[in-house]
DNA sequence: ACATGTGAAGCGCTTCACAGCG
DNA sequence: CGCTGTGAAGCGCTTCACATGT
């Protein structure tokens, strides 16, 4: 069994991987119950999202880990560098530019922007925040492909679309609003009220899931 | 047709709500059309989402924007008050704290906590950051059932597990690791790297979804 | 006339259960 | 013998298409 990948693995590939990234120090094999264990799913999908990618195990031993993550990161495309840049320079804004988790994963921020003139000139995490109006020029010429919009919800349609015509072909979306994609853009959402919204909804119910 | 509604149609109705908000000054009426276009899916799903809160159109003319409003807040628990404690004050904590968003959905921020003694007794937001040490006696003391957190990946699961016993039955969980869910607690993952790394997989094959 | 509500068909993912293979 | 890889069955969601109701 091979390509294309359902949707739904694509989401559990990046869990997978930290799952062994968490465990590389360890012995060198490892089987689907021990992934299933520590992603918090089902050993049948562990083996059944993996076939996707390949048959890479070995019957009555498992995975090794340091190729399985090889085969995981080509798969998502970790073997090179991205070049993102941060709209939006408000506390989550801030907080995205500081995070270490990006650079680790080969993000590199490249650019950081906000309306504000009170927040533009200065400086966050070593980096000066520049103003929307050079937005466009700026992603183009850093080859910026992926963009954080972290603005106000008003502005974010317009943000994306600036961005799409600049180059950028997927967008991560705190904005708390739904963007409707540009031509050729992936966009995905992530909300903070709508997460405590469904939790909410299961709480009512006094049942999880 | 009623209950039970669908995981997925909880997932949107949070997006459907804040589509509504988004028109309440406009015409009284919205037909599925109209919710589709603004929420970036088809009429038909809106339709049936909307069906599982019970039958509230109008044929031939729509739905009454206030009822619906009110009918999904009812259905997600947002007719009540909850406090929620946030742990972690690094700076994806922080900006949680000051995220105003949260506030307008009627959850109350009750209590923020850190391990770290350069950071407790400090101000975020107008409230004094706590030592975890007290985390579970104030979570009771409190109310709290809803816990934030953002702390490194490595203090994610025992804090889980400390809010459980403290009374929280809904974990929203921003640090890099997989919690087992504790008895009785339903968690629910933020991840930004996963999500970028989603974002390369389509990226690298040049196509959206 | 027009937009909802909904059976039924279609589709994709999950789970099962075991054949395959080291 | 143990664990992977995978057809097949099962399940849930989406889409279709139109009957229903105002």
């Amino acid at each position: 069994m091979k390509r294309p990948v359902p949707k739904v693995t694509v989401q559990r590939l990046p869990v997978y991987l930290r799952c062994l990234e968490s465990l590389s120090t360890g012995k060198p094999q490892v089987s689907s119950d021990e992934i299933a264990e520590m992603a918090g799913v089902s050993s049948a999908k562990i083996r059944k999202d993996l076939s996707f990618l390949g048959s890479h195990g070995v019957r009555g031993v498992g995975y090794d880990v340091e190729h399985l993550m090889r085969e995981i990161r080509m798969e998502l495309g970790l073997t090179r560098d991205w070049a993102l840049v941060i709209v939006g320079m408000g506390n989550l804004g801030r907080a995205l530019a500081n995070y270490g988790g990006f650079a680790e994963r080969r993000f590199q921020t490249v650019g950081l922007f906000d309306n504000d003139p009170k927040k533009t000139g200065t400086m966050v995490h070593g980096m000066v925040v520049e103003p929307i109006s050079t937005l466009k020029r700026e992603v183009a010429a850093r080859g910026a492909t992926i963009g954080v919009i972290a603005t106000p919800a008003e502005a974010a349609q317009e943000i994306a679309e600036t961005l799409a015509v600049s180059g950028v072909r997927s967008i991560l979306n705190f904005a708390p609003t739904v963007i409707k994609p540009p031509d050729g853009v992936d966009v995905r959402r992530v909300d903070l009220s709508t997460e405590l919204q469904i939790l909410t909804f299961y709480q009512t119910r006094n049942f999880a899931d």
